[in-house]
DNA sequence: CATGAATGAGAGTTCATTCAT
DNA sequence: GATGAATGAACTCTCATTCAT
């Protein structure tokens, strides 16, 4: 039992190490630019190793698109706990900006890298049910009086914009007219007055 | 003069032609699909014949974003013609989403893809004019008494991420729940949504 | 002795099935489709384990390529029990068509493909022996007054060349101008035409 | 003129150079063993080189095929000329194995090498033609009353197989049981027998 | 001014084979 | 006896770039 544990333990760090210098190449240089040499290269492996422990490209970009989405996924329904839908709504934004921040490569693969089509179809799904979870907290607030008598799906698209938004000018580095050391604070602000003004409504 | 002029002018409709090439092939086949031979094959000359006129691959992009910029910033100096601040704000995110959604490949280059920092750097120039452009209408929001009494830079960012954030989920395909007859009718709602409910502090 | 003896009855035995797995990937896909890899699949053994029974990836194939000889030889032995030589003679011709088209990859194996020039020279062998068998039927034929008054090598080149022919163009697909479902009857009237022509001397 | 003129020559030798390595690749290892990089390796270019003249492999293989059908129906059409349909068909068995030994690759490569079926299928007009000349000869021999009283298609079939059954026994080197100093004349006596026998219907 | 010719580097992928366990 | 892990070499093909002409 010993053997065949450390092995599967083997292999597990292995695809995890392969995943890890992926995801870092899928950000350093982009989805087109990742190649499967260039993952072997970076740990130490030859290219056909790769293939020992994923069938082809795709599966590889297909599990971190998959364990992203898990890892994001888990943070929201965190938010579930919350009574209040108001404050639940704002947990959620400010949990996503968090999430961006602190693992923008897997921001970056959820909600910015130009990806497969065919691939983000399947992959969506997990996608689809993060953005119920904003839905229906919104639908809790139009019904309990908040938010004015909209549409769900206008409301929640608008939310997710604007967070989304936030978070991805700042992983692509476009808020670099801003001083850096100031950003932070200036980001809690905008968060700040993004939550006032939806509340007033 | 007039050889040299001649010259020069033929110069520059090279280099116009060669950029409508590349541009066109950025628009049909993406930013990753763009490559000197294709472009010489477009203008039917020779990929050694680019070289002429640019000196790598990257002079090119960088010579394109330029003009995307040049472009977006025409389009938003024209709202400078509005009186009325608030009038103005509204113009300008309307424009912003109309254009990110006619030139989705100008706007990719512009605000999402991951470039070259030593180029951003240059390249932003521009970026930091319309932002200031931004700014200023929202100072005068803020003077006439809207928008709350808060940071200008705060309200900017805001209003930006907002647009910012509509337009790249679109370009980036991660509205795909959404029926895609039901959605440019979605989109002008979430947009007249957000205008109203920022109207509204 | 029990024990050697079981040990090498096991050897045997898998030794028989990954030659059984490669004929028929063989069969499938073709001689150049064949991989050590594929053979191991199928067996499901990993590919390691080939290397315990064949030293490498040709030996294999000899090894193939002599049962498909072995397999040929006992049926064309199987004609010494018709008297007749010239109904013998017809029988070995219908014989071998059929082989031909029963076992094209063994076929292939032996008469076409275009083998090591080494392996050959011990191959053939068995190529020789069936050669005499022919040689030897043809031999009484003319014996007993039949196909004239000719060199016994002659006509047995001759009546081999034309089974041959016909199994080779159909086994490298050379008929296709002949409509798929009327090919069966054709062969069989070209089989009857060259036994009476031959009969006719 | 003279530069055009040059350039266009020394394209074609370089196309002529490529065609003639990948022939004898073709030959010597078989059509799936040819490599792009054998080919470049052998006239000392790069493999990108290659592409510069042709599209693909496929195309170069295409263009062999075609080049050889070319000069084989050259070689065939020269019969027309003669009169008497069985002197043609006489004369035209000749030439067939004459090219066979003459041109060993180029036979290969037209009825023996297993190569792609989709292209077989376009290339195969070729092959239609130089077989409809067969036939063409064949029918009149039979409306002379030679041949008995024979399905046209039949006899064609027979007599190709015929000297195609000898042509690939020679080329794919199976007639090793014969001395190597006695085979021509036995060939010879060979065709001779076989051109008898059918005379004799 | 323009280009045809050439190439080194790199892409994804598959394979036969080895070797420590 | 069996194998998981690993790899070097090979494959087709595309690309940015250079350079002599």
């Amino acid at each position: 039992m010993g053997i065949t544990e450390r092995r599967n333990r083997e292999k597990l760090r292995m695809r995890r190490s392969i995943l890890d210098a992926a995801m870092k190449l899928f950000v350093e240089d982009g989805y087109d630019n990742v190649s499967i040499r260039k993952i072997a290269k970076r740990i130490e492996y030859s290219p056909a190793t790769i293939y020992l422990y994923f069938t082809d490209k795709d599966e590889i970009f297909f599990q971190l698109h998959q364990e992203a989405f898990s890892k994001f996924l888990a943070v929201q329904k965190e938010t579930l706990k919350i009574q209040n839908p108001m404050a639940r709504l704002a947990k959620q934004g400010a949990n996503y900006l968090e999430f961006a921040q602190k693992h923008p490569e897997h921001y970056d693969l959820m909600f910015i890298i130009k990806a497969p089509l065919r691939k983000l179809k399947t992959e969506w799904n997990c996608g689809f049910e993060s953005f119920d979870i904003l839905r229906q907290t919104i639908a809790e607030c139009i019904d309990q009086g908040h938010l004015g008598n909209n549409n769900v799906d206008v409301v929640a698209i608008h939310v997710w914009a604007n967070v989304h938004g936030l978070a991805s000018l700042i992983i692509r580095d476009r808020l670099a007219m801003i001083p850096e050391d100031l950003l932070p604070q200036l980001l809690q602000e905008v968060m700040a007055f993004g939550t006032e003004t939806l509340a007033n409504r």
